[in-house]
DNA sequence: TTTTTTGCCGAAAACGTTTCCGAAATTAGT
DNA sequence: ACTAATTTCGGAAACGTTTTCGGCAAAAAA
């Protein structure tokens, strides 16, 4: 009911409040038994340390603030998750705050969280980059920062991200092997790291495979189901439907198949998809999608472990961790009859 | 650089530093030139308020709690979504965790926030609600909470929920009207009110059009899409397949049309499939999943406006609203050639 | 002119911790 | 038994705010 403090539990016991503060930190000169005994008490009386008491005094909260551009997609929920499940069994609360793609909502939750001193971000940026030079603010009064996932090469800062040109050009390898000759690539956002990267790919699997610049098409979408219908849609106006989309993500790859499916097309004789970042619906659609998995988990982990050895050792040196992922092949992108 | 404090604004302006803070907080006694003199040179100065120290002395944090059992399936995400969109506007920030489906670590959760001092709390409870005696202890203390959309009846507790009867009613009537003679009804978890509201809804709607018991069934599975196809995998080693299938969630109906469609069966033709709490993949899925949508974003407006109430006014009496939503049709359900 | 009100501000306590510093009590060393 | 070292503890400052209380001017009322 009431909540007690500190000085209550001394009153009690007739001991000094730093002898009791000194009971829970364990680190400072004080026999066992009245240890004992005031732990003891505090937990008889129900007592609570008073966390923003804590903070002010220790001028670190324990807590990590996360910033994604968005989490309806499942990928940045997975993430989310992740950092949550490292950071909970360091003693760690992680805060999450998304961004809606939207770089001044970004720049308010980088900011919120920093005045609300969590010890560390983790921030997975939005397209545009212009809060660039607030984040190298922070970076050079010493706050521990790690990017994740969309990065400006520019900034000196840890950094976790995707090889996404590597798997971009993998994937599209794959398309051009099984036979498919004309490939649009569905790009997303464009500004953005991840799709600049990923079209990098595409065109170097082009280019290796001497494939001529009229026979592939790079066309700027967004991340949602309904672009990759619009493009489509587009596509068919102009009676220009290639043999094989490489798409941004599952979502659009899914709303390209869609279109394509409910116009006669069929998956994957006619036309191929592929997806990036798979997504549980992968396997569940009809035909299967082909999508390149990002190893989600322990990408989250590892921005986590860079963070933590970063606030606990100030002087860590900056690191960047690139990852490798799988290509799933599956029904949508493979002519013969197989898996 | 340096973080600057409000003694360091009243040593250079030769004023109190209780001047400084009225310059601040404008409900008290200030002349209009000091007041705008010290909110420049603060400006000037890069001042930011310390979050800590203010939430120590004024007993509050402006910071709200919301705990979800999960944010994968995008519903919670958009209930998340909107909560902090309200909340945003009104100058609280929203703090997320989630739970897992696991009642300890939603019971954890619910006491991290607590103990950071949020000054309201939503829960969606996980199945179980064995902490519901924690969350009566601090309803009687006073602690501003709400119940989100997985209820408890027993607790006094404000409550914003989904009338998930009714609606499960209406999409189980639907599909009698379609003419589908053998229905089941797979349920999520069992103890968890949402489950049980719907399948309330699915018997009645049974009963009301004298269909006897065994030509209908309730199958209790999880939320995932594998535990639909599992289910469907049972039923056709029985020979046990029905006219149609009722899904607590899309993802549940989205594997078993995926089972189904592997073993050849056609939907509608065969079998029907319906899902409830509609996701963006039921337009997107071919056939087109018929399913309950629901009012996510108002739902989670209320919630936090229920909140808001009882936080700025403490003697706000306990309301609980209950929400409707819409069965949208579309061709996983219908017998006859139509959109 | 004297008294009362008003406007503006400073001093200081309070919020609940941690932590430095020194003192008392205990133990060890000779 | 006497000094030295060690352990254990209390006092008090500090963290950065808000807020109560009261004081002193200036303005208004008498």
């Amino acid at each position: 009911m009431k909540h007690y403090t500190i000085k209550d539990i001394a009153k009690k016991l007739n001991v000094s409040i730093s002898t009791v503060s000194r009971a829970f930190n364990d680190k400072y000169d004080i026999k066992k038994e009245t240890k004992d005994l005031i732990l003891k008490t505090a937990e008889e009386m129900g007592y609570i340390p008073n966390p923003m008491a804590k903070k002010l005094s220790q001028k670190r909260s324990l807590n990590i603030g996360v910033v994604v551009p968005e989490f309806i997609n499942e990928y940045y929920s997975e993430i989310v998750i992740a950092i949550q499940e490292f950071f909970r069994s360091k003693g760690y609360q992680v805060l999450v705050m998304q961004s809606d793609e939207d770089e001044t909502q970004e720049l308010t939750n980088a900011q919120t969280l920093i005045h609300n001193m969590v010890d560390g971000l983790i921030v997975a940026p939005t397209a545009g980059y212009k809060n660039m030079q607030y984040y190298q603010s922070r970076i050079k009064e010493g706050y521990p920062l790690v990017f994740l996932n969309r990065i400006e090469e520019s900034v000196p800062v840890s950094k976790v991200v995707f090889n996404n040109t590597k798997w971009s050009f993998f994937a599209t390898e794959h398309l051009i092997r099984q036979g498919y000759q004309k490939i649009y690539h569905l790009s997303g956002y464009k500004d953005l790291s991840v799709t600049n990267e990923r079209v990098e790919g595409f065109k170097k699997a082009m280019d290796k495979n001497n494939i001529q610049k009229e026979n592939y098409k790079i066309i700027e979408t967004g991340l949602l189901a309904e672009e990759g219908m619009e493009v489509v849609e587009g596509l068919m106006f102009h009676h220009d439907i290639p043999d094989a989309f490489f798409c941004v993500n599952d979502m659009v790859a899914i709303g390209v198949m869609k279109k394509l499916k409910d116009n006669g097309y069929r998956i994957p004789e006619d036309v191929a998809v592929v997806g990036f970042t798979e997504t549980r619906i992968a396997k569940l659609i009809i035909p299967q999608l082909t999508s390149v998995k990002q190893p989600t988990f322990e990408m989250a982990k590892k921005a986590g472990e860079i963070l933590l050895k970063r606030i606990t050792n100030p002087s860590a040196e900056i690191e960047t961790q690139i990852f490798n992922g799988e290509l799933n092949v599956r029904k949508s992108s493979v002519r013969e009859v197989s898996n």
